[in-house]
RNA sequence: GGAAGUUUAGCUCAGCUGGGAGAGCAUCUGCCUUACAAGCAGAGGGUCAUAGGUUCGAGCCCUAUAACUUCCACCA
């Protein structure tokens, strides 16, 4: 082994031997199931680091539940992100001076799947690269044949049901993109504009309405003004008509609850191509629809003089215009929100169009009760809310999307209008038998396939084997931000079409976020590549900076920093490793329950069974950072800072035996450490694993981890160490500095044999030079320092300050009157006594004459 | 407008069903002790946001308040 640790050395090494080993691949056998379909990333984008803390979390789980005896299968896979690869091909096309329509349904679709292709395993092999154990034969996409079908399939079904419908309604329409866009891509933003104040006069010159508007340009798709019909100001004039200013037309002044009495001016503009409730107003009133924007966002010829002007940048000529012809009232500064594409981020519109939608009312109410009833239970729970909320308050799903990759619609419309859907291509209307056939332009929304995918990616609509023992899925790992977007999605569908939950358990991760706690994002350049991590600290390192210290559901600061620290702890654990095996040379194999353990074997052995309860109670409640912040901490301050220190005495001495028992003791509790460790620092314990003696073929499939189940177990060597702590922190206050080292004398009671038992040790680990055993108090200046029965006194001649020895024994007389003033007062408290537990009240009782007797031990001294 | 979360050491955060405030980093003081100076030993540092309440006992439970963050929402 190299003297430091170098990842780069081995992990990519290591992943190819598990590859070849094939042991991420699994089938249906006897064993428990353990299933997770991976969230599936953009098969043309990058891992950032939020890739990698989700997947991290999911490697934890699997590799866990693989070591655990389980059947464990992860199943990888990517998403066709159509809107952005659309994007993507037609700009490379624009940039020829072309456009779709240009190339053709065909030749685009081809253009498309080339681009999957030459970028698609991009983010796989980053993926590999962070030693993930996903079953890469599995690897799915969302535009593959069986996921095709399963579309199709799932499609045809609603269809048939009636629960997919061809509808008009307003939606929120991306000019840019081209395309509607769901409410859930429809990003609401702060901004800061204007509300216009515009006179609407009476048609008969008998005065006028005022309206107040953000969206002037909508002016020309009135068709008429609300008011609400409780309104004094405004009851008897409604039913009068209006004159829509600039285009001088007539419209209905309406009433309507709608428009809330006593808001604004009381009277509101009422747009039925362009605002949703308007729409709804419109069909209360039956008024016209007037559209007046677009798909290219341009006013259109209704607008007059101001056709094919942008909708955004004709408001100041519309304002022109209108105050020209004496209808602004006025223009006041004004802050709303305003809705902008996910993608492209530009002002997406509420637009009138003619769109397929998924009824969700019914759909909603299973899938509402599968996590009510906690058949479905997320982690952490408060994440339900979001969930619930949203799934109590749908909105039929907008499914249809004006793009051409994707899947296709699978609706066709015979010459004789009769419409119906079909998996398999078809060749003629089953209704007249008309050949003569239309199939629907519109793709569906990605989510629509991502919403089968715990099935499909099990090869639904087919009844498979894997669909039989791998579904429902174990978990479900992502982050809140995609709750209403696709959790309850799969939930919905797994429900109708599986008849069973997709998932058991939803575990929420956090946002990676930078140092300073901002949201990481390409034009801020405050993103960190994860790649660029693992080239400078490994992927162990990045792995394990990932979920130290992480909390479930709770947003992560991240920075270079955390990766750095991490390296240098697996460093350590690097470091102890080679010092375990370098000792190991004539090692002789024991049964653990057959060695002679002494007290501080015990004492590791016990922490060591402490902390494995820890991490199966944590792992499962899915608290990785805690379990890997105990096994941290067991690393460094049990086993490195004390066993290992212990460990060297016993190695050099003479007794043969002693010697046996440590090194059966160190690599028991190496071999525990590394294994526990391993789901979250895959390569560096498989690599250490493999130097060791006696191991398996592969620390990835070795058996996890359990207590030790050993009698007589206890935890006396504690006292050892807190004894070596007080002759350190003696020392120290004496500004000794530690390679000058000091004699020891014990004053040891007959009780004390422990003490007796580790005078060698505590003599070494407390920077001692040599230790005698006294059996007077020696009339030299001493230190002296109690402990349990017996004494310790460090000779420091004229360095011994009596006053300040005076002092540090007032302090320590001080403290145990303290302790036990409130262990007394504690006491007294009839409430206490009488309502507390009985092994509390035990306890106090018990450091009460503890401390009472260490007190007038002090005193006598 | 509705909802959720956060507030604990200088910084990043743990603290499970209420029972004596913790870790890492940073700081300070020593030490190259033969696994590790990417290290070791020691130290300082907190009215657990504020105000009430429940309880024998509150960082934890309840109620208000403040600040920050996020999600949802069609208010002209």
């Amino acid at each position: 082994m190299d003297k430091n640790y170098t990842p780069e050395l081995f992990e990519k090494d290591i992943y190819k031997t598990w590859l070849e080993k094939k042991y991420f691949t699994n089938q249906p056998d006897g064993r428990k199931p353990f299933s997770i379909v991976m969230p599936p990333p953009n098969v043309t984008g990058k891992a950032h680091v939020g890739h990698a803390l989700n997947d991290t979390i999911q490697d934890v789980l699997i590799r866990t539940k693989r070591m655990k005896g389980f059947n464990a299968l992860w199943i990888p896979g990517t998403d066709h992100a159509a809107i952005a690869t659309e994007e993507v091909i037609s700009r490379t096309l624009r940039h020829d001076g072309l456009t779709k329509e240009m190339v053709g349904r065909e030749k685009f679709l081809q253009m498309g799947w080339d681009w999957y292709k030459q970028y698609g395993n991009i983010i796989v092999d980053q993926l590999k690269s962070l030693g993930f154990s996903c079953d890469w034969s599995r690897l799915a996409f969302t535009m593959d044949e069986n996921l095709n079908k399963a579309v199709k399939h799932v499609f045809c079904q609603y269809f048939n049901e009636g629960l997919i419908y061809k509808g008009k309604r307003v939606v929120n329409y991306c000019p840019h993109c081209k395309t509607t866009i769901s409410d859930n891509e429809n990003v609401h933003i702060d901004q800061s504009t204007y509300l216009w104040y515009i006179k609407y006069p009476f048609a008969d010159g008998d005065g006028f309405v005022t309206v107040a508007t953000t969206r002037p340009e909508t002016l020309f798709g009135d068709t008429a003004v609300a008011v609400n019909p409780k309104d004094p100001k405004y009851k008897d004039k409604i039913g009068k008509d209006l004159i829509l200013p600039l285009v001088n037309k007539k419209i209905k002044l309406i009433g309507d609850d709608y428009c809330e009495m006593g808001f604004g001016t009381g009277a509101v503009k009422i747009t039925p191509a362009h605002d949703p409730n308007d729409y709804e107003v419109g069909l209360r009133h039956n008024l016209d629809i007037v559209t007046c924007i677009d798909d290219d966002g341009l006013l259109n010829e209704n607008a007059g003089q101001f056709k094919g002007i942008d909708r955004i940048k004709a408001r100041p000529m519309i304002e022109k215009a209108l105050e020209d012809g004496g209808y602004l009232v006025k223009k006041e500064k004004y802050k709303n929100q305003v809705g902008t594409c996910e993608r492209c981020h530009n002002f997406t519109e509420p637009k009138i169009s003619t769109q397929w939608f998924v009824k969700m009312k019914d759909l909603a109410k299973p899938a509402i009760e599968a996590v009510k009833s906690g058949k479905i239970k997320f982690h952490p729970k408060r994440y339900e809310k979001t969930y619930l909320n949203w799934l109590e308050n749908i909105q039929d799903w907008c499914i249809s999307r004006q793009i051409w990759l994707g899947h296709r619609i699978p609706v066709y419309t015979c010459d004789n209008g009769h419409m119906f859907a079909s998996e398999n291509e078809p060749n003629k209307c089953p209704i007249c038998g008309n050949t003569h056939l239309t199939q629907e332009q519109d793709v569906l929304d990605t989510w629509f396939s991502s919403a089968l995918w715990p099935f499909s990616t099990l090869g639904y609509p087919n009844k498979t084997e894997d669909l039989k023992y791998y579904y429902p899925t174990s978990a479900l790992v992502t982050g809140y931000d995609i709750i209403t977007f696709w959790v309850s999605k799969m939930v919905f569908s797994g429900l109708k079409f599986m008849g069973d939950v997709p998932f058991r358990d939803v575990v929420i991760n956090g946002i990676v976020r930078d140092a300073k706690g901002v949201k990481m994002a390409k034009h801020l350049g405050n993103g960190i590549d994860p790649m660029d991590m693992i080239a400078k600290y490994g992927a162990d390192a990045l792995r394990l900076s990932l979920i130290n210290g992480m909390s479930m559901g709770t947003d992560l600061k991240y920075g270079e920093a955390k990766a750095k620290d991490a390296k240098i702890f697996i460093n350590k654990l690097y470091n102890a490793s080679k010092f375990v095996l370098a000792n190991l040379k004539d090692f002789e194999p024991r049964d653990l329950s057959k060695l002679d353990l002494e007290e501080k074997d015990k004492w590791i052995i016990t922490e060591l069974d402490k902390l494995i309860k820890s991490i199966d109670k944590n792992m499962d409640r899915y608290a990785l950072g805690v379990c890997a912040n105990n096994l941290i901490e067991f690393t460094v301050s049990k086993f490195c800072d004390w066993y290992i220190e212990l460990a060297k005495i016993s190695l050099n001495g003479q007794d043969q035996e002693r010697k046996i028992v440590t090194q059966n003791v160190l690599l028991y509790v190496l071999t525990s450490i590394l294994k526990l460790f391993h789901p979250f620092i895959p390569f560096v314990t498989e690599y250490i694993y493999q130097e060791l003696p006696l191991h398996e073929e592969s620390i990835m499939i070795s058996r996890y981890p359990t207590k030790s189940n050993l009698k007589n177990l206890n935890n006396d060597f504690e006292s050892i160490i807190s004894l070596i702590k007080d002759i350190r922190n003696a020392r120290a206050k004496y500004n000794l500095q530690d390679n000058v080292k000091t004699s020891l004398w014990f004053k040891l009671a007959d009780s004390d044999v422990i003490v007796k038992k580790y005078l060698h040790e505590i003599c070494k680990l407390a920077f001692g030079s040599e230790y005698t055993i006294i059996t007077e108090e020696p009339k030299e200046q001493c230190v002296k320092l109690l402990v349990r029965d017996s004494q310790v006194f460090i000779p420091l001649g004229q360095l011994v300050d009596s006053e300040k020895e005076k002092e540090r024994k007032l302090q320590e007389i001080a403290k145990l009157e303290f302790e036990i003033a409130r262990s007394e007062k504690l006491l007294s408290n009839p409430g206490f006594v009488a309502k507390a537990p009985k092994n509390l009240i035990d306890s106090e009782k018990e450091k009460l004459e503890k401390n009472k007797s260490i007190l007038q031990k002090i005193k006598e001294s």
